[in-house]
DNA sequence: TGTAAAATATGTTAAAAAACATACAAATTT
DNA sequence: AAATTTGTATGTTTTTTAACATATTTTACA
């Protein structure tokens, strides 16, 4: 009854195109399907990966606990993308933890059934390397922003990898994702009290225009030029 | 004449002991051994890397340029490892620049003929898996400490992350590796004044000593604690 | 070997961001 | 519907860190 795992396993789009539909059933046969609703923790920092979680549906935020319990968002998760995979590769527990912003459906194929796939698929471990390697530029790219750029600089890239990553909706300006003031905080390196503040100040400015959480982009330029002076 | 290349190949430790002597010798066929003079560098953000690059002698810094041309130190490399190897496998142009702090050997494989390997290989592509997954750990690590932790606390991770990577001289106490203030500070995210300051405070609270670039750690446990304080 | 340049050191000031305080609105629970 | 909690907003204070200034030492090299 997983219809869910079977969708992305066939996806056409999908790092699994490149398998033959035997290894195809073999995937499907080894995965489950599990729902979760908002706010739910889909797996722990120091957890025990077991298998590769594909995001069928919502969205999740990654999230690491650093100095006194405060929390940094690493990465967000989107359909269909996967999860946890390099806790998995790296044959490690897991270094940060996975929350569902929306109420989402997993799709997690069990690890040696993956494994041994990948034994006999180059195309896979390709792609997998790729993955890897493009996520290693991204964080990298990452450390510095966050620790160089000012919190202007931070937030307003912060707002442009948002529109990015989700996307934006029919109006052509509304990011298409609905955080706390709180999550965007832990996502751009600043305290919760400065995202609201600096968020009012774009508002202010007319770069951006707020109706709750719905955050609407009205000077992409303007953006941009915020988020590259630093 | 590039014995260097050849003994990395043939080394037992390395990643290519998976590979049988053909595939051994093919490789040492296509592989170039270059010097590098301390300060040299060698390749810069934009480059398109065109083979794997291979650590023989030496140490090597990989930073990139952030706002204002600050440099961030994101790698440090030392013999045998690999350099540039996320550009090469992303199959994107190098995001970060390296440059020798020492004299040192390089040795270069030819892209085409690593990639032919490793499409025969499962177990070449999957120790570089788990290399990239590694690393992609330990830098999501360094974006919270970086973000999250004060001065004396991101400067005494450094030097326990330069003690840990390079490892002691016979001593047992001296970090072996000689770096300027100025790379200590864009190691640990800060001008190379607080960097010296806080150097000075450390030697004066008696946790570590200094003499030129030499750095002793005396009070490994003190450094632990700062480091873990934040 | 003398001189310029680079690296190190340290004090002072200015700016940035966190911490704190408080208020209010909205959502949830009872 | 009242009470409570949670999220948002904004002003003030304090801390942290960068920026600046200047001196001294070391290194490079002509």
């Amino acid at each position: 009854m997983n219809v869910e795992c079977h969708n992305i396993i066939d996806n056409q789009m999908s790092v699994f195109s490149v398998l033959n539909q035997e290894e195809k059933e073999l995937l499907k046969k080894n995965s489950t399907c599990t729902y979760y609703k908002k706010n739910d923790i889909i797996y722990k920092e120091g957890d025990k990966p077991n298998g590769l979680i594909c995001l069928s549906k919502g969205k999740v935020k990654i999230f690491k606990e650093g100095v006194g319990g405060r929390e940094q968002i690493v990465r967000m998760a989107k359909p269909v993308g996967f999860i946890g995979y390099r806790a998995l590769f790296a044959e490690q527990n897991y270094l940060a933890s996975a929350e569902a912003i929306e109420d989402s459906v997993i799709c997690t194929i069990e690890k040696e059934t993956l494994f041994s796939i990948l034994k006999t698929n180059y195309e896979l471990s390709l792609s997998i390397i790729r993955s890897l390697a493009s996520e290693l530029g991204f964080s990298n790219n990452r450390t510095v922003t966050l620790t160089q750029k000012h919190i202007r600089g931070r937030l307003a890239e912060s707002l442009l990898f948002l529109k990015d990553t989700y996307g934006l909706e029919a109006d052509e300006s509304t990011i298409k994702v609905y955080l706390s003031r709180e999550d965007i905080a832990n996502l751009s390196n600043m305290t919760t009290s400065n995202a609201i503040r600096t968020l009012s100040t774009f508002a202010s400015e007319k770069i951006i225009s707020l109706d709750g959480r719905k955050i609407k982009i009205l000077d992409f330029k303007g953006l941009e030029r915020i988020s590259e002076l630093g």
